[in-house]
DNA sequence: TGGGATGTTCGATCATCGTCGAACATAGTC
DNA sequence: GACTATGTTCGACGATGATCGAACATCCCA
């Protein structure tokens, strides 16, 4: 028999999802990100000990998971944290994150 | 300042779990677990297609996570899946894997 | 228009982890 | 006791990803 029978592109969606959350640093953008009300942070106001170009980094991660939506605003990158659809999508993975 | 204010023991155990359950071949033996009636699967009767040392180190990490229990029968070592705690702990992860 | 602030891109580096085969240990069988 | 089956351990290898600094782009402001 094959490895596994379920959906491809459904596992491949988990994985993104279970890669975005399976960093420490992301997990720490999800929660500040939560602590705050929406568009109210910019990318550069996180409290984290990366570089920039790290973050940039994990925002498109974020991002390609659906968990982090950003707008520009002038000159700073605004970013608002995507509950919803990840909640239908993945039912307890955000707030397994945020509430530990 | 810090990174995070969370406790760092949970944030720990945390990690342990994205990480076990972060593995398409791990996730793969979860499913083929839930599948099958306790301690009726042994170390080699999973379906996938990597070698036997790799498989070890795989179960290494889900007993670890506290997802798996082992238990010697003679030649064999029988595995069961442990859903009662690990949902207590991180309640929806484990489903989230089996249902996709 | 020049300077500072904010982010991204790019290339390089480093650590981690999944992977394998070979060797070993142990249990069951003839 | 030999032989086979089942798993683990060990060392090595390769890919992936987190990280950084330097360079660049863009916007705001004086």
């Amino acid at each position: 028999m094959s490895t596994d029978s379920r959906t491809p592109a459904a596992d491949s969606d988990l994985q993104r999802a279970l890669d975005a959350v399976g960093d420490p640093v992301r997990r720490s953008i999800l929660r500040q990100l939560a602590d705050a009300d929406p568009w109210t942070i910019a990318c550069g106001q996180f409290d984290l000990p990366v570089a920039k170009s790290t973050l940039t980094h994990h925002f498109r991660s974020l991002v390609d998971a659906g968990l982090l939506e950003q707008r520009d605003e002038g000159n700073r990158r605004m970013n608002r944290l995507v509950r919803d659809e990840f909640d239908r999508r993945f039912p307890g993975l955000l707030d397994l994150v945020l509430d530990q």
